[in-house]
DNA sequence: ATAATAGTGTCTATGAGACAGTATGTC
DNA sequence: GACATACTGTCTCATAGACACTATTAT
């Protein structure tokens, strides 16, 4: 039975973007509004074709770089950049209406951007906030929500990638990614509050943390930037793994 | 700039599973031998191309089905059969030497099948222990330890599918998963020392178990087919998520 | 002074881990 | 009887969560 792969219907392949940040308190998406078809005009996730001689990471940092100027390190790679790594792949018959393809999606969290992001091939990016994007019932039989939803199935790959983030932050040391090089404590507990949407104690989030080995790295430096007695600046450690987890309040 | 998807390099599209199970108390993985270039001779892991009209997790089904006459259900679907689930995508240019290749790994728990699986179109197939096909420093420089490595990338693609076991167990009730119908406190805590390869204290598993609302559901019968006093059966409850979770030992 | 945030200390409830001891089957 | 496994109870230590209190800035 010589079957070869050329036998087999052939498949586009793309990668798709998942990129989160924390604006103003609120985790917030990057999309793209869509200047083809299909779904001209909607907003849509980031994201493109893998070329013929690029990984799939490749593709994904490529794309990131094209639509948002981000650079993006692998795991194992330098230490500059922002945290890129894969996070499931569709590949749904009729997920896009041209042809089978299959679109491996990747999650990117990026601290917050001080300009708005220069759009690619794309007519425009902008930031929006999670809560708005998924909204609980979207389409649902009544609720009328108003918030217009996202091309192809990337409201299911967006709400994939935000609950990725959310269980990453309780077992990894990930939520500096979503700081800048230094920052106090303070503002890393305002990350955790804004992705998970609650409030924490900020006596008990500093013991854990500073009582975190390798967590957190003091560098020495203060700032009143957030107002109130001048905190410590801290850059993310070497942990890359929490133990104990952060774990999130259950409510 | 009109691009369609058709005017991308052409993808073929595979699915590859890691049927993971625990037999004679160690966590062996299912592995078939190659019938066909390239590779041929070697150990694999089973799959095979993704159809016109075909769902990725229906792909994987499919080929679970045909290489091992398991039936798989994947997240909501009834109450019958194993579990399966999406686990990577690997697409590296070059994994495989006839063509651009992306292959959706999934990973499924299978109770121990009493029967040596049934192979399909492949040679073989066989349980292998985890330990020995993973074994560390594979082809380092002097640690020729004999095991032969498998084909393409598929020694990575286990190592990603026994860490994502391995983690799962932790913080979900999948450890049912390699479990019969019925099963003892002791066999499920055999199942937890076997994929961690850990000693784990009987008396406070059992506390722990026993006391997390949701995960086991008694059924009112007993064994003694581990020898010793009779235990009490269990079945899977409904709780998917272990909270707090169980955390393997750290040394 | 007031407000705001940073940081420390202290108490309590809960759970993990160590381990004594009892129960009930097979040989 | 010995032995194996199941199960219960008790103790100790670590940690999460609640919250009082002090410290240091801006206005």
């Amino acid at each position: 039975m010589p079957y070869e792969p050329s036998d087999y219907p052939p498949f586009a392949v793309t990668v798709d973007l998942v990129v989160l940040t924390v604006r103003r308190h609120a985790l917030s998406a990057l999309v793209v509004r869509r200047g083809e078809e299909p779904y001209r005009g909607w907003w849509g996730l980031p994201g493109g074709f893998v070329l013929r001689d690029e990984d799939l990471s490749t593709a994904a940092a490529r794309e990131l770089a094209e639509e948002t100027g981000l650079q993006a390190y692998g795991p194992g790679s330098g230490d500059a950049g922002v945290h890129l790594e894969q996070l499931a792949t569709y590949g749904e018959p009729g997920r896009d209406p041209r042809m089978r393809v299959v679109s491996v999606a990747h999650l990117v969290l990026a601290p917050d951007l001080p300009a708005p992001v220069a759009g690619g091939d794309a007519g425009g990016a902008s930031w929006m906030r999670v809560d708005q994007l998924l909204d609980g019932d979207a389409d649902a039989v009544n609720g009328r929500t108003g918030r217009e939803p996202l091309a192809f199935d990337h409201d299911r790959i967006l709400a994939d990638g935000v609950e990725r983030a959310r269980a990453k932050l309780e077992y990894s040391a990930l939520a500096a990614a979503f700081c800048g090089p230094e920052f106090t404590v303070g503002e890393l507990r305002r990350v955790y509050e804004a992705v998970w949407g609650v409030v924490l104690d900020p006596r008990n989030f500093h013991r854990k943390v500073t009582g975190t080995p390798g967590f957190l790295v003091p560098t020495g430096g203060t700032t009143t930037r957030q107002g109130g007695r001048p905190a410590q600046l801290f850059r993310a450690g070497a942990a890359t793994v929490l133990n104990p987890p952060m774990l999130r309040p259950e409510v």
